[in-house]
RNA sequence: GCGCAGAUGCCCGAGUGGUCUAAGGGAGCGGCCUGCAAAGCCGUGAUUCGCGGGUUCAAAUCCCGCUCUGCGCUCCA
């Protein structure tokens, strides 16, 4: 039985599934309007890997997760470089998909974009107005909160505290009717992109988008939503909101990941060139930022620094070279299933990745063990049940043993060969640094010397 | 101000009533292996879990207060 932590519930609840044997989950995805920061990166990495352990432990998994492909924020940087919005939320788009691919994170199974979904959210909308649950302005739509029993319990705040807060926040939209209404549906203004619709032409509001998408392709009663800690409120609520509004059962779960810190501070978008998840990915092993989330409780705030991730390339090193020793042993041999149900019960456990890892490391050490006193079956299990872990996690191992090394390196392993066994070791010695200074390094074993990539 | 998290060794971070004389990773140091390395293995490291009280036979783990940090309080993952 798999427990999670449900945010609206604010405890450890079993997961219940509104059809057996099928799960339903839905994460909001990015606003293209800039490049993906490494907060992106770790809501993307969270979910994945709940996603595969969803799948992994036989369930069938329907994930889906949007693109908001219209927004204020792409609007307004369209209108600074006197662009097209739709240019470039394509293009960031496109940008968010390469650094998917780069991080494994696998494409949700749906991807519905705002903007095709904009006749739903009027509907929604022309329902909430007729139902007397949203009312106009002269600039849009809103929702009137005060009509949706338990608005606050995502924010785990009544409406009054609610409003009470933020003092220094201003209260926009003056014709609304309460201060927490929000636009359902914003009028255009000059120069501005816009759909029909019967209030006038405009763009749906945040929260509509989320509700519609996620309601027409999993349906009512679906069993979790998810997303970055910071959607909580107002995002969630919001969407929430709009589902009670219109009479229907939303989702069982709510789910949310905790933030990336620099060096104890929030993550600001000014903060350095690493904050982009390109960047990072670009500077360490990607792999090595999956660990990173892995080996952190995915409620926890994670520090994200150039020596934490340091950190990581060198425990992903310590895998892959595992993964090499042991890559062709007895081929097709089963992982131990006293390992796996271990695995199973601390992911079942609120997904506990850093104690799934904790048992992939100490699994490592175990078959370096073996390897070293040469049990090559049991070694071989051991190999086999961590290939099972870092797959279910979505952690690739690189088994290459560097059979791949061009002519020219494999030439300079013989001659040291040659050095070593005529005993002249200057020679091997320089050989060697030479092979370093090309970026190679060898490695002496008992059945020769092979080379890898430093 | 209100709400929610968090504070654990040199660093990152698990652990949420007894198996904790506190995991795992990284760094350091010592050793084995090696011609020397690399890789791997072994050993070493918090008598202690932000501070102060309390509950309990028993607390890092529960309760109260305090300090500090992060997040949210209307469009930020």
């Amino acid at each position: 039985m798999i427990r999670l932590y449900d945010t609206a519930q604010q405890s450890l609840v079993p997961l219940k599934l509104r059809d057996p044997g099928k799960v339903s989950l839905y994460v909001c995805g990015p606003t293209v309007y800039g490049p993906p920061h490494i907060g992106h990166g770790r809501m993307v990495l969270v979910f994945d890997v709940i996603r595969r352990y969803l799948a992994w432990s036989g369930l069938e998994v329907t994930f889906v997760s949007n693109v908001t492909d219209i927004d204020d924020a792409i609007i307004e940087r369209a209108l600074k470089e006197g662009r097209e919005p739709a240019e470039i939320a394509v293009k960031c788009e496109t940008v968010w998909w390469q650094a998917m691919e780069r991080l494994n994170v696998a494409r949700p199974d749906h991807i519905p974009h705002a903007t095709d979904y904009v006749d739903m959210m009027v509907d929604l909308i022309g329902r909430l107005v007729d139902g007397g649950k949203a009312y106009t302005t002269s600039d849009g739509v809103y929702l009137s909160v005060e009509t949706v029993p338990g608005y606050g319990l995502l924010a785990n705040q009544s409406l009054d505290q609610l409003i009470e807060g933020g003092g220094d926040r201003e209260i926009v939209g003056t014709e609304k009717r309460h201060p927490g209404d929000f636009a359902l549906w914003k009028l255009a203004k000059e120069g501005e992109p816009f759909w029909p619709s019967p209030w006038g032409d405009g763009r749906p509001g945040w929260h509509t988008e989320c509700v519609v998408m996620s309601l027409d392709l999993l349906h009512e009663g679906f069993d979790i939503h998810g997303g970055g800690l910071d959607l909580t409120f107002p995002h969630h609520e919001n969407e929430r909101a709009q589902a009670i509004a219109d009479g229907k059962t939303f989702v069982t779960h709510w789910m949310h990941n905790g933030f990336v810190e620099l060096e104890g501070e929030k993550m600001g978008k000014s903060l350095g060139n690493t904050t982009n998840l390109l960047d990072l990915t670009e500077k360490f092993d990607p792999r090595a930022y999956r660990l990173l989330v892995l080996q952190s409780h995915y409620r926890s705030p994670i520090e994200v620094t150039d020596p934490t991730m340091a950190e990581r390339v060198v425990a992903i090193g310590r895998l892959d070279t595992f993964a090499r020793r042991t890559a062709s042993l007895v081929p097709g041999i089963s992982a131990d299933p006293e390992i796996v149900d271990q695995f199973r019960a601390l992911m079942d456990d609120d997904f506990n990745t850093p104690g799934a890892t904790d048992l992939l490391f100490r699994q490592v050490r175990e078959g370096n063990t073996q390897l070293d006193e040469g049990n090559t079956e049991a070694a071989a299990v051991v190999g086999a049940n961590v290939r099972e872990i870092a797959g279910a996690l979505g952690l690739e191992l690189d088994e290459s043993a560097g059979a791949e090394a061009p002519a020219e390196i494999l030439a300079l392993v013989e001659q040291r060969s040659a050095a070593k066994q005529s005993k002249d070791f200057d020679e091997a010695d320089r050989i060697r640094d030479q092979l370093g200074a090309l970026g190679w390094v060898i490695e002496d074993s008992a059945a020769g010397a092979t080379v890898r990539k430093a």
